[in-house]
DNA sequence: GCATTCACG
DNA sequence: ACGTACGTGAATGCT
């Protein structure tokens, strides 16, 4: 047995690693007592992030309780093996941070499911994301497992990931290489190993008691572990790739950008991504920047790049101008070098070997509560051109079905605020843009009066005031002061609400509560945010319960992606109408008595295909 | 590490 | 009293 001890907190904790049979029997004597303690933290060592790449290896798994760790070397196959696997199944509860990654590789790597995992897990990541979902940067503890430990357990906790990569330079190796390098028994990586579980063990009954001193419901802390296991479930499972036409498709793009490239470098710019470059070589040309960023530097960016190039924000000709031949080049130069890197070459970085990609599934990323996904961004693929959504296809036989909320945060809005005209608006099937413009400017009211006041409606979602309302909608600031003036009048509830609900955070920390009793912290200098908030987390948790509704209809297996707003299905085409209509009803509630609606639209093989491709 | 830019809802 | 656009991920340049 090797054994380590560190001081936590002003106590000795050991980490134990067995190195034999008669080892790793003083393990599971441990593990059948300590699992009648209560739950044991879990985490496991990997090779990286690439969970689903052809050589990713599980390299141990940790076991421990609030002083002691057992780090168990999977890697080395036999007993080892065994015994985590046999722990795996004997303990009924664990902790885990930030458990959807420890639940998909030991289901990947380990065989435990990751169905058989969830259910027993509490993850500390999700129960600090409760507490506060800010990040350091923001003003937050973080929701990291350092931050955490350092806030709640013990301020000189090592920073066990940061401190290591220092450990693989030290070795010749890298923070890309350590991982997989570092020797499976080099002292720090199993000290550190070990005491991921101990703190791990440490931060949960903190959390877990600050959660019921801030009065948060344990139905939130199950509704959040609920979402994050369906999310795992869609990571596992992941998209088709096209890989043919990825290949082909980087090869234009990466050509695009060259020809646009050569073409900017006439006009002396010789890297598209210099703004200095850019700005200097326009000036050269006559034409004159007005715009500033926010640290005074003189602005070019796409807006004023398609001005100069007498282009629309739609890239439609204009004819207001003559075109300035360097401001379309970096245009054309800069958008195909990023779909190429950003969208084309990190699908075929990522792909596995069986031709799909699985990114992460971020269920609670946002300080909204909102999901993110990364590796790759798949929420952020262009929509305006079907040519990267193209990449990704729906299985064999199946078709992809994408299923919107209808104006989701307005009518979030109408139900949290009360607003009654908007409620009513709403539940008789209007649109709701239509009948605003009616009430503001009568039966007569134009298609510019309508999107004026669509305008409106979404900067009291966002917030904004009239000149951000003026510049987004392009009409003119009068109108639009008379719009709001308007609006306030035929929805006065909605300005009632944002001073209500600004006037309570200021009582109770600077927090809002959300509806579903998810906490929202506000920045002191821009409580106004608070409307924002409250529509972006009541929205996402619409999203959440569709979610649940979904695999609560036996509709899982079909779930690709959720994309705020919309949930992308992989459905087979036979049965595509029928399912799309179910998908529909998983997606359909009563909010407050105001009608949340959802419209499913079925395309062809590809996602593309919801955008204008033909396969 | 910060600033800028651009992709999405 | 007035007015404030919200939330992300990722690449890249510059210091």
């Amino acid at each position: 047995m090797r054994i380590y001890r560190h001081n936590v907190a002003g106590e000795t904790v050991t980490v134990y690693v067995p190195q034999d049979e008669r080892d790793l029997e003083r393990f599971r004597d441990w593990v059948l007592t300590a699992r009648t303690r209560g739950p044991i933290a879990l985490d496991t060592e990997t090779t990286g992030l690439d969970v689903f790449g052809a050589s990713y290896r599980l390299r141990t798994v940790q076991f421990g309780d609030e002083r002691e760790a057992w780090v168990i070397h999977w890697e080395r196959g036999g007993a080892f093996r065994t015994s985590a696997l046999w722990a795996l199944e004997v303990i009924e509860r664990f902790r885990i941070h930030n458990a959807p990654f420890d639940w998909l590789v030991l289901d990947r790597h380990a065989g435990v499911s990751l169905e058989s995992l969830a259910p027993r897990t509490v993850d500390t990541k999700l129960l600090a994301g409760l507490v506060d979902p800010r990040q350091p940067q923001e003003g937050g503890i973080g929701t990291g497992l350092k931050p955490l430990s350092a806030y709640y357990v013990d301020p000189t906790a090592p920073d066990t990931q940061g401190d290591l990569t220092a450990v693989f330079r030290s070795l010749g190796l890298t923070k890309a290489t350590g991982w997989a390098g570092i020797d499976l028994d080099h002292p720090t990586y199993n000290l550190y190993a070990g005491l991921d579980v101990i703190l791990t063990s440490r931060i949960a009954p903190v959390l877990a008691a600050e959660l019921s001193r801030l009065g948060v419901r344990d139905v939130l802390v199950q509704y959040e572990h609920e979402i994050a296991r369906i999310c795992a479930v869609m990571q596992r499972k992941g998209m088709i790739l096209d890989e043919d036409y990825v290949r082909t498709l980087s090869g234009l793009l990466r050509q695009e950008e060259d020809e646009y490239t050569k073409v900017a470098a006439r006009y002396g710019v010789e890297n598209v991504n210099s703004t200095r470059q850019i700005a200097e070589a326009l000036i050269g040309m006559g034409e004159t920047l007005t715009e500033r960023t926010a640290s005074g530097a003189l602005k070019v960016d796409k807006a004023v790049l398609l001005a100069l190039a007498d282009m629309s924000m739609q890239w439609e000709r204009l004819n207001t101008r003559t075109p300035n031949p360097l401001a379309d080049a970096v245009l054309r130069s800069k958008r195909a070098g990023k779909w190429c890197t950003a969208y084309a070459d990190t699908f075929l970085e990522t792909v596995d070997e069986s031709g799909r990609i699985h990114p992460f599934i971020n269920s609670m990323q946002a300080r909204t509560g909102r999901m993110s996904i990364t590796r790759p961004a798949l929420q952020t693929l262009p929509s305006s051109d079907q040519m990267v959504r193209r990449a990704l296809l729906a299985e064999e036989g199946h078709v992809m079905v994408s299923t919107d909320f209808a104006a989701v945060e307005m009518r979030v809005l109408a139900a949290l605020a009360d607003v009654k005209r908007m409620k009513e608006a709403i539940s008789t099937g209007q649109d709701l843009h239509d009948f605003t413009a009616r009430l503001v400017f009568g039966e007569g009211f134009t298609k510019a009066h309508r999107k004026l006041c669509k305008g409106v409606g979404f900067g009291k979602v966002y917030g904004g005031g009239s000149a951000t309302i003026a510049r987004q909608t392009g009409a003119p600031m009068d109108d639009v002061q008379r719009a709001i003036a308007a609006y306030d009048r035929v929805y006065p509830e909605i300005k009632r609400a944002s001073a209500r609900w600004q006037r309570e955070a200021y009582q109770s920390g600077m927090v809002h509560v959300s509806a579903t009793g998810r906490r929202l912290p506000l920045d002191r200098d821009r409580t106004y945010a608070v409307v924002n908030y409250a529509c972006q987390s009541a929205a996402r948790d619409v999203l959440g319960q569709s979610m649940l509704n979904m695999e609560e209809a036996g509709l899982l297996d079909y779930m690709r992606l959720p994309i705020h707003d919309e949930v992308l299905c992989s459905v087979p085409a036979n049965e595509a109408a029928d399912i799309a209509r179910e998908i529909e009803r998983c997606m359909t509630f009563d909010l407050f008595g105001v009608p949340i609606e959802a419209e499913a639209e079925i395309g062809k093989r590809s996602w593309g295909s919801l955008y204008g491709a033909d396969y």
